[in-house]
DNA sequence: GCACTAAGTTGATATTCATCTAAACAGCGA
DNA sequence: TCGCTGTTTAGATGAATATCAACTTAGTGC
């Protein structure tokens, strides 16, 4: 409650990361750093309510395979999972790596 | 100042970016993408003042030329800049870019 | 079982990227 | 000017990655 970002983890406008962190920290970052991915992400996210990949599929002009990819590259990194019910699969996020991600890079106010 | 991130944009898990935004987005998240980048990124952020480069060369493993390469796509993605004082380069960061970042993957609080 | 649809996996290819060595550039002091 | 140190640039190489076509897997309904 203090400034932002509900205080999970030290940001790094406030303490060097070590070394493991940074890698983990990095890995997640990765998944965000292509713009289909970010454009996924950020589909899922801002659905309220799972989305169904039939329905994200046409928002792009890559593959079936290509999407699928990018998925899977967002849910190994923790950012969203997935189930498939019946025919179709269905993606929702997991806000928590996201959150982690914003209190990593969330600069404290300044102290004037 | 509702809930953080000094709300300078819409987060993603509010509204789906578009795509100019999730390209842009996306290259500086690239720059964060590498283990040793964000280190470089954490130290200069947390600093508190600027950084010679001969301080933060040693903290690492690898050749010269590999931390100025991380240092320039660090600089090229907006998130620091750099100025040359005598023998010497000192890096620091530039806030606007990392609170940028931030406040696109903060999560709303939920209405409860 | 068979046909059909949705989604993921495999394998191949072209591009991007991290790293190094060698060389160049910038500044300082003798 | 010459040598020395700190930093960046250039070029080369091996690894990682984005993409697609072809195929497989999962599920539905006839």
């Amino acid at each position: 409650m203090s400034k932002q970002a509900a205080g999970c983890c030290t940001p790094i406008s406030v303490a060097a990361l070590d070394e493991a962190t940074a890698t983990e920290g990095a890995a997640v970052f990765k998944a965000l750093s292509d713009p289909i991915r970010l454009r996924l992400m950020s589909i899922i996210a801002s659905a309220g309510a799972e989305v169904c990949v039939c329905d994200i599929t046409p928002h792009f002009n890559v593959s079936g395979p290509t999407i699928s990819h990018h998925l899977r590259v967002l849910r190994e990194a923790g950012l969203v999972d997935c189930e498939r019910r019946g025919t179709w699969v269905y993606y929702w996020p997991l806000p928590d790596r996201q959150q982690w991600l914003s209190s990593l890079l969330s600069v404290p106010a300044p102290t004037h």
